[in-house]
DNA sequence: GTCTATATGGAGATAGAC
DNA sequence: GTCTATCTCCATATAGAC
């Protein structure tokens, strides 16, 4: 970590009220710092000094508001979840309720799933743009992904995981939830942001380019998800179907 | 962490000739277990005490044989790459000849990209799946990921995105690239195998399964790319269609 | 190549003044 | 609610013996 350390703390709360009229609270300011190193350095990789001092606030706030570095950490990633889901939520009944009596298309429900999403990181602060990198770390992590990711994420994951289901009638849900799996890796890497398919792709492609998100990830989770629910077929139940397609298997070592 | 230190570290190379006739050089032994623990919690979670204490060896031993921490990080993520890698670029050519004088399925293309990773962490021991689990938290850290993923992978990624884009005739570079990021994320997240879709789906599906994934992926990568492929059409160049599908138009706030 | 011993600094947490 | 001061432990790195 190279954050500078500020040398004169000794001021009272010299930092939180520098000309602006309505500081925010020191809870609020550490929760805003702690979003945005965590993001980029991890759990570990950021001390609580790092935090406070980015903060403008003693170190000893952490533990009074919080109680510790872990139950910070679990603040921070709670706090948006909060903000975010309910939204999502909402947007997916909205999606559900304006096809009746039909069911809604794919690309609709995966659209409630992402539309927040886009909008908060688009035009929501650099707040939201932390946070998105954050949930891309935990969501791979196998120490805090099942546990905060499963806390939550989960409940919304299963209502939308029950309205994919009524959209693909007669698919396995095995299929269903590994395409969700596969939709969340591609979602979270995508709104981490870190700038990979900048450089791979000699800038064609720029991370920040949510639009561009907006206009594909929709339409290539529907199509995987069709894929997986009509070629696959509804196996009996728990048993694998002992034929593979030839393009599932494995390559043929010498040309025919 | 919760590593248990060991107490007594005086005897000559106890650990390091524990029944065993050949045991492993000091160097491969502090790879692998720092493979192990940077795959649990990071480069920051874990200390170099902590890496040499379950190999075995003498905390000194990191500094002499790498240089350092961040170094012994570089060289346990490069270690596999350099194993893997190559048989992935070999597959892919194979698969290229083999359709000659077409061009093969997006399908097998996917394939000889996912099947070497699978092989590996199915049937090559603990160390393959705890190096996937290293690769999926590197490609989503924002610190690491633009420099090791670019550094080990890239290489290899765009010669897969040149074969991908023979077999897409007429497709635009960034339909390729975006669809290149959707499938990372969700092969990263997947080969993490992190759990999380046992607990969502109540066990129906499991992370170690990953047989399910290989009948899975490349069926739903190559969909989402025909679609991306097909539906966006080949726009001039550098603008984008004015008029969107509306299954990807924000949801509409009332039913009709 | 490996180990002992140590240098130097940073970690999280908290008691108690204000 | 906030800050000072301090406790205790652990971090990485390295000089130098074997």
């Amino acid at each position: 970590m190279t954050v500078v350390r500020r040398k004169t703390a000794g001021r009272k709360a010299a930092a939180s009220t520098a000309g602006r009229p309505a500081a925010k609270p020191a809870k609020e300011r550490i929760l805003d710092a702690g979003e945005q190193l965590f993001a980029r350095n991890g759990f570990y990789g950021v001390s609580v000094r790092d935090i406070t001092e980015a903060a403008g606030v003693d170190v000893a706030l952490v533990s009074y508001h919080f109680g510790g570095k872990r139950e910070l950490f679990a603040a921070v990633f709670r706090r948006r979840a909060e903000m975010l889901n309910p939204e999502r939520l909402a947007l997916l009944e909205e999606v559900r309720r304006s096809a009746l009596p039909g069911v809604p298309a794919l690309e609709d429900i995966v659209n409630a799933f992402t539309y927040p999403m886009l909008e908060r990181s688009a035009r929501g602060g650099a707040g939201w743009k932390s946070y998105f990198a954050l949930v891309a770390q935990v969501n791979n992590s196998p120490e805090w992904g099942p546990v905060l990711m499963t806390e939550h994420f989960d409940p919304l994951v299963e209502r939308f995981i029950a309205v994919l289901r009524e959209a693909l009638p007669g698919c396995d849900a095995r299929e269903v939830y590994w395409g969700y799996q596969f939709l969340t890796g591609a979602l979270t890497l995508t709104f981490a942001e870190t700038g990979r398919i900048d450089k791979l792709s000699g800038g064609l492609c720029r991370s920040s380019d949510l639009d561009s998100v907006h206009q594909r990830l929709a339409r290539y989770v529907a199509a995987g998800f069709r894929a997986l629910c009509t070629a696959a077929a509804p196996a009996p139940h728990g048993a694998r179907s002992k034929t593979r397609r030839s393009a599932l298997r494995k390559i043929p070592r010498r040309p025919p």
